[in-house]
DNA sequence: CGGTGATTTTTGGTATACCAAATTCCAAAT
DNA sequence: ATTTGGAATTTGGTATACCAAAAATCACCG
């Protein structure tokens, strides 16, 4: 070693990435795709097609598939042809369980880990959503509100816990989206958005937990009544 | 149509189930044989010579891999050199926090959704562990608990719960089947048993709630015991 | 016209070949 | 003896070929 130990500061910066492969790349692509909503759930994805247009072969595709089926964004028929997965409202409910508590949890240990710059963080995503609330798109309203989550989860600086809860997110991201759409429902969550981040600066981890559950609750409530009125609509056809 | 639904039955009985990949299957022999202590912890896994030993080819077992990299028990280095995973205390402390969280979920959920059988199974396998405490070897006791926690996870009937919680307890397993062989804690595990199950036999979800985390925490320090009794062993070497 | 069975086509699963990057090994130089 | 440079080897990543199963198509029959 030379002069000091600025080696061991690279690796910790992450300068030491890992190499990233063609599956990771496919499968940031094909999870963006489903995200967005460019590909309806239940769409078939053929894996000779879509490899072709990524410009990859099949067998980078295929483990980008498998990724994303315990993501639980793929899933395969049971003569395993893959397709976008298409989560039934009991599913949902059942992730929006686990979400809750996970969140619960995060919040609990933020309460104890986060920094004040961090829970400042989280205030003042708090605060955009609130003063921009009359002007922001659908869109626009819905991103904060999942770094709001996020940033909470984060707070916690538990990893494991970091990445189950993004895995879960995603599972949920099109029917929260879809719920985002309910304008009326924006009051509702500014001001459960507004008891979780005092509670985060009381640091007061009972009260955070019961913050969060309470807001995942009427998540529950509000992609229930999407999902019914969908279902609905489509019966009538 | 012919006689009754009994091609429906057939289909929820499970009997037309999804065809099983060598993937699958790899990922199925790769796991028991680390979750047994077959394979060390950093131990290194040459794809070639693994897939030879299975008597597939790489493609699959690669994909083998990739699933058990998500769940905890296979790890890349930074040129992606596949490893038994290591996780460190830190990470098994931030393991049984989540499992910590799950596991209060699936009981104040079972508390609501579970039958009495179900209730009363969970009980059998609490007395199963009383009664043969003196007599059950490391391992036995060890499966016993496993069971009993699975159980009540089980309970739940919130697949994406089960399966979540299979992952983390797959990452602890290790961890926990080492702390286990601590017989002078058996006592204790088994009054928190105890407790469990009576707040389950209640149906009072808060009790269930504390008890099971209660339970958590004394892992989280059993394990801190020997992880730090093994480092200290490593250490003279 | 509707259904049924065979045939063709498509699709996923697996094995294999090849490449580039990483690791190992060895010899030359200090 | 230690280090360094580079050749040889090993290893993971990707593309491709082939097979068997599934799905689609079509022709035939009631």
């Amino acid at each position: 070693m030379t002069q000091g130990g600025w080696i061991s500061t690279l690796k910790e910066e992450g300068a030491v990435r890992p190499r990233r492969t063609l599956a990771e790349e496919a499968a940031d692509n094909l999870r963006e795709f489903i995200l967005l909503g460019k590909l309806e759930p239940s769409t078939s994805i053929p894996e000779r097609e879509l490899a072709e247009a990524l410009g990859i072969s099949r067998t980078p595709l295929r483990e980008a598939l498998r990724l994303l089926e315990i993501e639980g964004l793929v899933e395969y028929s049971a003569t395993r042809r893959p397709r976008v997965a298409d989560p039934s409202l009991q599913e949902l409910t059942q992730y929006i369980s686990v979400l809750g508590a996970l969140e619960a949890l995060a919040g609990e240990t933020a309460c104890v880990e986060a920094t004040d710059a961090e829970i400042a963080e989280i205030q003042k995503l708090g605060h955009d959503m609130a003063e921009g609330s009359s002007e922001l798109t659908a869109l626009q309203f819905f991103q904060l509100d999942m770094r709001f989550h996020s940033s909470i989860v984060e707070a916690s600086r538990n990893e494991p816990l970091i990445e189950t809860h993004r895995q879960y997110n995603a599972r949920l991201w099109r029917a929260r989206f879809l719920s985002s759409q309910q304008v009326d429902r924006r009051d509702n969550t500014l001001s459960q958005h507004s008891d979780i981040t005092a509670a985060l600066i009381a640091r007061d981890a009972k009260a955070t937990r019961r913050a969060l559950r309470d807001h995942l609750k009427s998540t529950i409530s509000n992609i229930t009544r999407i999902h019914e009125a969908r279902d609905a609509a489509q019966t009538e056809d």
